[in-house]
DNA sequence: GTCTATATATTGATAGAC
DNA sequence: GTCTATCAATATATAGAC
């Protein structure tokens, strides 16, 4: 048996994991390949054997992030039959991560916010994160029976949900989470298509 | 007459003015002594005379940030009596700003977004951008006769504007700033004290 | 696949001559 | 107030023994 190719995909699957964390709490740029070693518990040295450069990496963390909101909101999906109900469960996540969002703010915001100034290349890629949750948004607008609204609706919600996080993570106020979130199910609640979106 | 003093507040002035764009166009962390005395031409080794660290740097500048959005805001205030005129001109500006919104994102918020993860002490003095807007945003509210939600909507429409430039920042989609500001001004016009708030 | 040693560049920051 | 020389720390990255 090639135990050597299977702990090999081990110590990848722990780097990214590793560097998912360290990005989302440090910053991308604040955090050097030295940390992601330290957390992923492997030398130094052989570090570039998995991993050429930090872009490598983050592209990685990328389609990991991905990946999980993907399996997150096809479990939402499966779970609830109504797009209405579906969105709300959405913000009902989004309020139980309170914590993490003061501390950190949001794991796909502020990735996207700090790659945006220099590295344009990463962030297009950062940005298929937020395209994830748009178009399942979208998605549950368009089950509500909106059409040409649906996608400015689902970015409405989005950029709501971003806004938020900004300031409970700026002010450090998980009240603010809270009462956004509570603005936001009402807004949901009241939607009705043929009728002027509010 | 003392000239090398007023050289020296010259040099320190535009030591600023440079790190203030610096900031903006690359972000804080990415920013280097070296980036800021070249753009503000002042020679590397000179420039401690006048800064002792970046975090110097970085509080005047935020100081700076604050003084200029007072301005711009009590400028708002003379020439408007209307506090309703005021909160839709305040938008009208947001959107006059679209191309650097798209190329840089919002000044005060990718600031804090930044700063959140390892520098909180910093955060904490760069929260003060916000509050400049905020409390502006508050009094206007407290004119159109809200007493009690006042401060919410002032927060509220604080985190409409940063969720959108995030969006419009990561997407580069500046028509998305026009449909949201339209969004917002819809919602400054049809606000009532007394009536349940949109 | 693992690990040590190391190259090289850049960083923030200082000392001290002028 | 100006400028050169330089420090110590840290960064990404590589070579090569095992």
């Amino acid at each position: 048996m090639d135990t050597s190719r299977i702990k090999g995909i081990q110590n990848r699957q722990r780097i990214v994991e590793a560097a998912d964390r360290l990005f989302y709490e440090q910053g991308y740029n604040a955090t050097s390949f030295s940390d992601i070693a330290q957390v992923a518990e492997i030398p130094r040295g052989n570090f570039y054997y998995y991993f050429k450069t930090k872009d490598e990496i983050l592209e990685n963390v990328i389609h990991c992030r991905m990946d999980g909101v993907a399996g997150m909101l096809e479990g939402l999906e499966s779970r609830l039959d109504c797009p209405r109900a579906r969105l709300l469960a959405l913000t009902d996540i989004i309020a139980g991560r309170g914590d993490d969002i003061t501390r950190y703010g949001c794991r796909f915001g502020t990735l996207n916010a700090e790659l945006g100034k220099r590295q344009q290349a990463l962030q297009q890629k950062a940005a298929g994160m937020f395209d994830v949750f748009r178009d399942w948004m979208e998605r549950q607008f368009r089950g509500m029976g909106f059409t040409d609204e649906a996608r400015m609706l689902a970015m409405h919600l989005l950029a709501c949900i971003q806004g938020t996080t900004l300031l409970v993570y700026t002010y450090k106020d998980k009240d603010f989470l809270r009462y956004e979130v509570a603005r936001m199910r009402q807004w949901i609640g009241s939607l009705n298509p043929g009728e002027t979106t509010p």
